[in-house]
DNA sequence: AGTATTTATCATATTTTCATGAGAAACACA
DNA sequence: TGTGTTTCTCATGAAAATATGATAAATACT
């Protein structure tokens, strides 16, 4: 559904949303933490942070933070800048032109999915899915299973 | 969504089904036609023809044509060859196992929606595209927009 | 049999994506 | 001022996806 490198800058946002105590984290401990690539992963959150997603700073102490609120924050503007989430790539055949005045084969009975993709991903906040862990992890914990 | 070999699987099959009457069309009438690279679909739907999707025939006269009515041919069938439609992929953080016991923090999010999509491959056949195209072509017709 | 047509197959090239490594620039702290 | 830490940037490499070209194998038709 979306690139690897997409899938980092989710991952790795998901991270610092709930490192958010304290000072920045550096790329080193966020790959170590997730298994990325260090280096790549440098790249990818320096363009989030160009785009004003994250804040960073270089030096002792530096590193990587949000600089968004969690709940103003969308996955959407997390994975646009690798993927093309809307616009080419909407359409099932790969036409650059499909809309209800020209559809192609696949339009009608695939736009309303494709829409939800796509509201998926804009309405969806860092915050949602943050509560949602947390939820799962209570959830664990007060089902018998207990944590661990 | 789909890779550009799907995608051209895809066309092409909608294609085939457009053209059945008659003889098995060969790769560079319908390469032209697509405009699609001729040898890269040939091998795509080589595959095809491996899975039973298609059968093929050389020699003059020769070509591809469906082997399964088009009313039993979903569209998973045809691009699950070329894209990992399910399974892997599913989880939006790429987790290798992700499940409402292991569930990732976009898990009870979004599997409604990677289901929905996996039941649109499944369920979806070529029949249904092409009679919406039918339709398409016939409501354009009586609309006042004219045909061409 | 011979020839033209068409798929099947192999080798290779190109492009894009993903990844690694090294050094420059900025910064905190002593 | 110096030193170590960290991002930033560039150069390069590896792998996968996409595409091209040439030839072999099969077939219909004369």
């Amino acid at each position: 559904m979306i690139s690897q490198t997409g899938e980092y800058a989710l991952r790795a946002v998901l991270y610092l949303a709930q490192h958010e105590e304290g000072d920045p984290v550096s790329v080193e401990t966020i790959a170590d933490d997730l298994s990325m690539p260090r280096n790549y992963l440098s790249k990818t959150l320096h363009l989030l942070a160009k785009r004003g997603i994250l804040s960073s700073a270089r030096g002792p102490r530096g590193g990587f933070e949000l600089a968004v609120p969690r709940d103003q924050l969308s996955l959407f503007e997390i994975v646009e800048p690798f993927d093309d989430l809307e616009g080419r790539g909407q359409c099932l055949l790969g036409r650059p032109e499909c809309s209800d005045q020209t559809p192609c084969a696949a339009h009608h009975r695939w736009k309303d999915l494709a829409q939800r993709v796509s509201t998926f991903f804009r309405e969806t906040t860092v915050d949602d899915l943050i509560a949602e862990m947390n939820e799962a992890a209570a959830g664990a914990a007060g089902n018998g299973t207990g944590p661990d």
